[in-house]
DNA sequence: ATGAAAGCGCTAACAG
DNA sequence: CTGTTAGCGCTTTCAT
């Protein structure tokens, strides 16, 4: 590492290319009009000198960041990390980078988040869920810029949506099961309401449950979010042991609904056989388990594209433009672990 | 959402606060040495107008971003999503946020990334590995900021180092199932040095073999990394179908040896009976998956951990401290799937 | 504990 | 295509 001393600043490269700082500038944006021998010449001495641009100060002067706040949940979490994906390769062309923060499944530490990272001026926030705290909710409001509300459909939207209806698709996975003629049906999930998504598809499962007339008292609280893999088998464990008739057990997630199918495989407990097992989420391990899982597809790369596709909209449209409102077209993936 | 109208400043709040912009700036810090009367007036008036902050501008004017710059090669991926958890937590009481990018497994990407996020100007910058390209390299080092490079042990590093050997790793894996009687083990990863830390471990393989006297014959190319179930599931197909004699099988991380498991399951082929499977990198399925999976824990919070206090320390001792190495001890974990 | 003046490094706006 | 001037919103520095 070099000692530090003051790093050159355009003034220097000017000086060294024998242009004004002003040349420099534009030598160093895409579209800059200088002639190709200036740049070139800017470019030398740019690298002579080890020169780095400064988009602290050209944000300052240009009020553009270049920056999109995104908060999540987890970064441990597959579904979100693909939209996270989704929606950095969306804004990469355009020059927008993402500035990410997590809120472990906490309004409260959101919040602080939002603040944080409005502190930072992006040009637009993209937020898991619709659940916020008041003043989370009044800064997103007053905040100036695009917001996206994704991975849900909130009742009263601050801005823009990209989402689905969590109890509508766990309302799909009941119908299967009742539709190949399971009847003691579970619900595993976390054991507040700190997941909304969760929340809203243990919601979903009480609702769809009732539509067919069928009792609704297997709902398995496995814990504070997130649920994982052991929760999910400690939870089947614990249902076994109180209902062993039940017939299906839906997860809140693949990862939970693997965590079960384990403890069946050791218990010796056939799955579809005597007991279907579905879980929520399509990830990796659902469609390569033995057995496959029967899940639903949120398709978390498409939120993040089309959270993207928001906020690119909504630039163009101006403060002024329409609130979008872009939905998740969810898919039941039916595989070998509700099988007939 | 409000029509944007400009946003208050400081300046708006002091006017209403009745006091200078310095004062407003005062007690926005932790330490600004305001009266707590004056304190609670700026924050009334603050509220008010709506203000935020403005870290763009105070960035500027103080040169200290709070950002630390963070590369790992994708962010699906629980091992390196532990790492940036560790390293956040780590770095969170010090007001130090994390600037994230993925570089794809690619170091021209890498290159870019890093150009990207220097602009930023972070107060340090965490890389994932120890291979760079040489304008990659040149711009760490002359970056005039601490560096750390994790996951490796770097022949030359250009900082810090956190990390571990990844061949030394896999050679104890090696040990372990020569120890309890294998001789024709295969090991699947991908197929190019793209992953560096993949060739390592393939390279740890190799070396380990040769000094048992074993022959290094079964290498499977499972394709471009990352190697994830799938490519773990059809590896072991293609492995099964060429040498169907062989005893035991290291798989570049878990994910791929979970997929190769599950294809000796759909094949009937008992694990660990006629076959052993071993992993890398303890992720949660390892733990739980039936045979649960020998592997290699390699502590992925507590290199974030780690390499948060090494730029803590870093920025203690200044340009001229010392160049810090801290070791991760990896650990074997032994499970099912290689027990004899 | 508070204020006044200056300036961080770049670019908008205007001129040529 | 290139240059000049001013200023983005804060904080450093120095004063009181």
């Amino acid at each position: 590492m070099s000692l530090t001393r003051k790093p050159p600043t355009m003034i220097d490269v000017a000086r060294l290319a024998g242009v004004s700082p002003m040349t420099v500038s534009r030598a160093f944006k895409q579209d800059g009009s200088v002639s190709d021998k200036t740049r070139t010449s800017v470019m030398e001495a740019a690298d002579q000198l080890g020169y780095v641009f400064d988009s602290t100060a050209s944000t300052l002067r240009s009020q553009r960041t270049g920056f999109v706040a995104v908060t999540i949940p987890s970064i441990n979490n597959a579904n979100f990390a693909d939209t996270v994906r989704g929606l950095s390769e969306g804004l990469k062309p355009y020059g927008l980078q993402i500035l990410l923060g997590t809120t472990d499944y906490d309004t409260a530490k959101e919040e602080e988040l939002i603040e944080q990272l409005l502190r930072r001026r992006p040009e637009a926030i993209v937020v898991t869920g619709g659940k916020h705290t008041e003043r989370a909710r009044r800064l997103l409001e007053n905040a100036g810029i695009p917001v996206v509300e994704t991975w849900d459909l909130p009742q009263d939207p601050i801005g823009h949506v990209v989402g689905f209806s969590n109890a509508a698709a766990v309302g799909d996975l009941v119908d299967h099961l009742v539709e190949t003629g399971r009847r003691r049906i579970a619900f595993i999930g976390g054991d507040t309401d700190r997941d909304t998504r969760g929340a809203d598809r243990r919601l979903g499962f009480i609702a769809a449950m009732q539509r067919h007339g069928l009792p609704t008292d297997r709902l398995i609280a496995a814990g504070p979010p997130p649920i994982s893999m052991r929760e999910g088998a400690n939870a089947m464990a614990h249902l076994l042991a109180e209902r062993p008739d039940t017939e299906a057990v839906i997860c809140v997630s693949d990862l939970s609904a693997f965590g079960a199918l384990t403890e069946c495989e050791r218990r010796g407990i056939p799955v579809p056989g005597r007991l279907a097992i579905a879980g929520f989420g399509d990830y990796e391990i659902a469609g390569i388990c033995v057995p496959s899982l029967t899940t639903v597809d949120p398709r978390p790369a498409d939120i993040g594209r089309k959270a993207a596709e928001a906020i690119l909209e909504a630039r163009e449209a101006g403060p002024a433009g329409p609130r979008l409102s872009l939905p998740i077209g969810t898919q039941l993936r039916l595989r070998q672990s509700t099988a007939r």
